[in-house]
DNA sequence: CGCGTATACGTGTAGTTACACCCATATGCT
DNA sequence: AGCATATGGGTGTAACTACACGTATACGCG
């Protein structure tokens, strides 16, 4: 274990990176609200559109709460964008993008490319590629459960 | 402006962060629920230590809407740990620490330490550092505010 | 076949986040 | 002093996030 961790509370790894995220969401959402959607969601939308998969398939995916993808779900649904059915196994509920949501898709990429974009454009392909390295080295070396299972 | 960013949405940069601030939220709210605090509410309690600050400074400061802020802090000021007083200015709150925020902070501050520590071991310092300096570096040079103002 | 356990989701609750809009007070100008 | 405007906060609404717990169905074993 390292000796000391940097500053008491105002270098916290995970506030900082909650800021940038508050930052980047703010910028990504500017762009998309012309189309009447979040960023979180037309990234779920994209990552749905990858195949039809079971919900909790797709929360491991994505490495979010069941219960938090299924409410996240919801809108999207209700939009027509994404269909919530009854697996083989019924319990399961098979998550897939209809063809509106493919509609939707097509027409929001635009956007979305804007936003990436600008954000390429501010920082630099540089310094965008680094942090993407960065996050990746992290998403792949932390842990995905807070390890505490019997 | 670059060409063309990387892919349609799972380079999405904003969607890598969200999914990374989700892992290690995860993993400070695991060390510091020993205490019944979040990784949130304890940066909130450490900011606020920094000094008495009005609510919009307050926000300003940590680019919080202030409305979130102001939401974020009601389960604090229930707990004791910072007053909310009319300020100078009657319309204003005067955001402070109190004498029991001040020993919460200290007797989290090991939980939090414990967990920044954690994640310094399993990333590496060095890898740590470069992910705040992308980070620095990023909300040095991002706009805070999605620029649309008469 | 029937029972116990494991699995797949949903709901309740609570906190995080932001935008639009409203109310109250301060401030500046005439 | 009086009015227009600006500023500081709160509320409504909606979405994102997760944990604890409950329900229903599947699955394996006797």
């Amino acid at each position: 274990m390292p000796t000391a961790p940097s500053i008491p509370a105002f270098g916290c790894t995970c506030a900082r990176l909650r800021k940038l995220t508050r930052r980047l969401t703010r910028i990504y959402d500017a762009h998309l609200s012309a189309q009447g959607i979040k960023v979180t969601q037309y990234s779920l939308l994209a990552n749905a559109a990858r195949g039809e998969r079971t919900l909790s398939e797709f929360a491991a995916e994505l490495e979010m709460d069941r219960s938090t993808l299924s409410r996240n779900l919801a809108p999207l649904a209700e939009q027509g964008w994404v269909s919530i059915a009854v697996g083989a196994d019924p319990r399961s509920r098979s998550i897939s993008v209809t063809a509106a949501g493919r509609r939707k898709l097509k027409t929001t990429l635009p956007l979305w490319r804007k936003a990436q974009c600008e954000v390429e454009a501010i920082l630099g392909a540089a310094s965008v590629g680094e942090l993407h390295r960065e996050i990746e080295r992290a998403l792949g070396a932390l842990p995905t459960t807070s390890g505490k299972r019997p």
